[in-house]
DNA sequence: GCTTAGTTTCTACATGAGGTAGAACAGCGT
DNA sequence: ACGCTGTTCTACCTCATGTAGAAACTAAGC
């Protein structure tokens, strides 16, 4: 599955920011907004880490289908192939999925969701 | 997380049909379950394991939570903590909450449902 | 053209999770 | 006391992830 480790997610969580902003980060950018990044903040990583280590990070994100990099350009450019919202749905449905009695988990979910989100849930189903 | 791999899951879904029969099985009932279950079936295992297979990963499975073990009984009773819809249902509220969009993650995840689920949805919804 | 600083690729090592199982120990029925 | 079955301990292998050095590569200036 696309189970995403520590530095992963901190990587994807600046790429997300960057998708949300349409642009297309270069290493220099990630490496900048890393060191930037406060605890809490997303994108957080407590330390320096050598460029290669986000470089390999990138690598394996882009092996697993999360990243898209342009290598035309000079400096390449790395972006979050979709939003982060679309991604953890996408997650969502891949946990559902695996289920034989979706139906019941459904249920269970919704069991457990907030009065606002309940209504929240409801005005997304009027319309389809 | 609560991220199980294939083996764990075997028995996890042998665990959860005795849930639902509400029987806490025996190590022999679980060896026996594995070696029945057919390709495709819940619980299915292409091959015949070591009882000591088995047993370290009912007690990795109790050390994560998902099984409880009576010691009381002799042969000990395992079973499972919570039914399968349970776990699912609280896996994707785990990949829900860790988004800081919770709202947006939902709408895109009701967007790409069936739509006699969402008909489903909506019943289930209408209690509440 | 040649050096140089930043970029990318390759390769590598450490750690932890999970699959797999042997060795040894413990309790029960005979 | 003996042996069978269940349990505990320990261990090994593989793979994912964090981490980074060494080397190859490239654009830009001198």
């Amino acid at each position: 599955m696309a189970t995403l480790g520590e530095l992963e997610r901190a990587v994807m969580d600046l790429l997300w920011a960057g998708h949300e902003a349409a642009t297309a980060n270069t290493l220099r950018d990630l490496l900048a907004q890393s060191t930037r990044a406060q605890d809490g903040t997303a994108g957080h990583v407590g330390k320096d880490l050598a460029v290669t280590t986000v470089l390999t990070v990138l690598s394996r994100l882009e092996r697993k289908g999360l990243v898209e990099r342009e290598r035309g350009t000079r400096p390449h450019r790395y972006q979050a192939v979709s939003s982060r919202a679309d991604h953890t749905a996408e997650l969502m449905h891949e946990v559902l999925g695996s289920a034989p009695d979706r139906e019941a988990v459904l249920a269970r979910f919704i069991g457990s969701v907030s009065a606002t989100e309940a209504e929240t849930l409801r005005k997304l189903l009027e319309h389809s």
